[in-house]
DNA sequence: TCGAAACCATACGGTTCCGTATGGTCGTAC
DNA sequence: GTACGACCATACGGAACCGTATGGTTTCGA
């Protein structure tokens, strides 16, 4: 029995299918191919085709939520000190976070469900930096305007590096952080 | 003869299958259907299906670049009020507008040609926003670093309105519009 | 050791699509 | 009125893929 595969990994051979080409290009024959296994597998661990894409969105929102905010509770007091670390985090350039959240917003522009998760996401992100920003002494109105400010900035980022574009510098990045912080 | 399919016809079609299911869905039987004709019309007006895809290219380039400063450039003098101009016109929420630059910047992340069209149109608008900026009293450097600043803000924008978000108030421009000014 | 369940290969029918080949139908120029 | 080019329909071969059906192999508990 050279090649048994897991739920778990077929998932993870779909996300690299969806950076590559999109959620139409999470297809099971290819994907069997590149996991060394044929359909059969697939057609075991999952009904359809449907319930890898919907697998594959529980994982990202799982992930996509508490590991960002409980790394940056964990590292810092200062809400100030907070919001600077959790800039360094999210903005830090890595490659595959980046193309996992480009795709999974290009696929959620024309999918209900995948957009709705997505939303939940950004909702949760939104709202631990309205948080920080409010705990730094702003009134709760600007705070959120700054958060939706900030977060409209990173997904810029995000894309922007997709396109092939040059990650922002530590310079741009405290400037950004400073811009924040004015009052 | 009732019907017949001229060659922007059939762009204008592919943008919309674009938006619809990404560069992978502008097919050349659905959009033959769409239009109303078969494929011995498509085949008559284009080489194959890729000559399709480059000539949207062109076209999004065409307009992408141009017309938005050109406008701006037209309606006022003042740097800083171009600059407000600017922010009022390119984040007017244009669901159209918004869902073509999305879809091409998904398509940019796996393909070559399209990401060097979409770096084009990026340094062009930059370009425009950085020499408002340095109009406005900036220095060169912190010029360059707000006008990517806003840039990113802005193409954060376009991504999180075709995920489902809620485009930015106007007092969020405006804020927006402030920190840009800050010194 | 025996049987059930987990796991996967293989074969198959059906669908969708690309690109080509071929021929038909207009308008227009001469 | 005919010759030609622009434009399109139809038919076809070939490829990729989905989902099902079926049967083989491995694992593991009773």
């Amino acid at each position: 029995m050279a090649q048994r595969r897991t739920k778990s990994e077929w998932v993870d051979g779909a996300f690299a299918a969806l950076c590559a080409a999109g959620i139409d290009g999470v297809r099971v024959e290819p994907l069997a191919r590149s996991l060394g296994v044929t359909k059969g597998s697939f057609y075991h661990h999952f009904d359809n085709r449907r319930a890898l894409h919907l697998e594959m969105l529980s994982e990202w929102e799982r992930l996509g939520t508490s590991m960002i905010i409980d790394v940056v509770d964990d590292a810092a007091d200062d809400p100030e000190a907070r919001l600077r670390l959790l800039m360094v985090n999210t903005y830090g350039a890595d490659d595959v976070a980046d193309a996992i959240e480009a795709a999974i917003r290009a696929w959620a522009a024309g999918d209900e469900v995948a957009s709705e998760a997505v939303r939940r996401v950004d909702d949760r992100r939104v709202g631990y930096v309205a948080k920080l920003l409010s705990e730094a002494g702003m009134t709760p109105a600007q705070s959120t305007r700054r958060a939706r400010l900030m977060y409209r900035h990173l997904i810029g980022e995000f894309i922007w590096r997709t396109s092939g574009g040059p990650a922002s510098t530590r310079r741009e990045l405290n400037e950004m952080a400073d811009l924040l912080l004015v009052r």
